[in-house]
DNA sequence: TTATATATACAAACGTGAATGTATGTATAC
DNA sequence: GTATACATACATTCACGTTTGTATATATAA
């Protein structure tokens, strides 16, 4: 059976780009062969290397997926929410972007894949540059909100909104790496949302 | 020349951990073939599995080297320094670890491979475990140094130890993650001592 | 509307290079 | 003399990219 209708097809290359997913996440990207992943999709390789050039082209791919949601949760939080308290818009925030962590199992994994399933070298550097673009709007946005906060003398003295952005954001990041890191939960999956809670408050301006 | 004396075949070993690093920051573990760093060592594949049993086995080797120099780091002042002020000692420690990075090429190379250049699969898993475990080991410290602080009343009110200490954790985590993907320094190489210094003086009490 | 040509969407087979592990050879320190 | 510390040679597997085959959807013409 072969040339099927539009919609076929269109489901073929999703199912090769969830098969690979899988496949990335269980041995790793470079430990994964067409070959793999054409079987868990249940297709040959011919079909993989029809609706792509090849593995790396394959990989960025499967990426495009979830770098959307993420944006939008970021945009979404940050400037409208809370428009009295930037600092819970910020918060909201964090807590929002481990609720999809939580609960779309497709943005995990291709966090867990990003985060210690693949080398950043080669063809893949490229991903490098796409992540610390990500990052960097993400500082910027913090950065604004953190000095709509000290306009309004949230902050505590000597506050410094870019600072505070930049801790923010490494802090985000690491909890974000620990998270999908720790399987058992016994760390820190329990304890995320009063970590989030522990980090702002450490910003007022003393109560 | 074969059957060198016990001195020059303990050089040996050496060189071929020290290409293995050069090999797998530069092309990344599971792209970087026994061939390729026999050729940088200036020996052949016969001498790589005659001192190691496979490519895993030379890679925890290498790691090996490197994980006393941050223990050491953090047992030297996170207790001891500033016995008066705990949070300067935490800061210290930070301080330390980063001019670990930029002075010790040995670890900095060595950070970038497990941060960026391996996959956390297959064999490979156990080093996640490793890394862990120090981590936790560093939480453990930096629970105990803000306890210490709290009970000096240096910690703002309502302060919880043990959320200040995983909050500073993470912020290391993502902290170095940066700084070493942040090639250009253009983002927060020249910043990164100040942004301790804020890190930690948002944890006083108000002054 | 139907017949036909053509591009499509794969499957299957092929050839190649690369990487691995092992087996063997060998000169030398002890 | 013998175990050591490698170099060399060999066999095998694996993954990749390409080529070829082919059934069918779809466009086009009549």
């Amino acid at each position: 059976m072969v040339r099927r209708t539009k919609a076929e097809t269109a489901q073929t290359r999703q199912e090769i780009i969830a098969a690979a997913r899988r496949v990335f996440a269980e041995h790793g990207v470079s430990h994964s062969s067409l070959a793999d992943i054409a079987k868990e999709a249940g297709v040959t390789r011919g079909a993989i290397y029809w609706h792509f050039k090849n593995k790396p082209d394959l990989f960025f791919a499967m990426m495009e997926q979830v770098s959307v949601p993420l944006v939008h949760i970021i945009d979404e939080n940050l400037p409208v929410q809370n428009p009295g308290d930037p600092l819970r818009g910020i918060q909201s925030s964090m807590v929002e972007i481990l609720r999809l962590l939580r609960e779309d199992e497709v943005a995990r994994t291709t966090f867990e894949i990003v985060n210690s399933k693949c080398e950043y070298v080669n063809e893949f550097s490229r991903l490098d540059s796409r992540v610390t673009r990500t990052g960097c709007a993400y500082i910027q946005k913090l950065t604004g909100a953190y000095g709509d906060a000290h306009r309004k003398g949230l902050l505590r003295p000597g506050a410094d909104p870019e600072q505070y952005a930049l801790d923010s954001y490494l802090f985000m990041k690491g909890l974000i790496n620990l998270w999908l890191a720790d399987i058992e939960g016994s760390i820190i999956r329990d304890k995320a949302e009063a970590l989030i809670e522990s980090h702002i408050s450490m910003r007022y301006t003393s109560a």
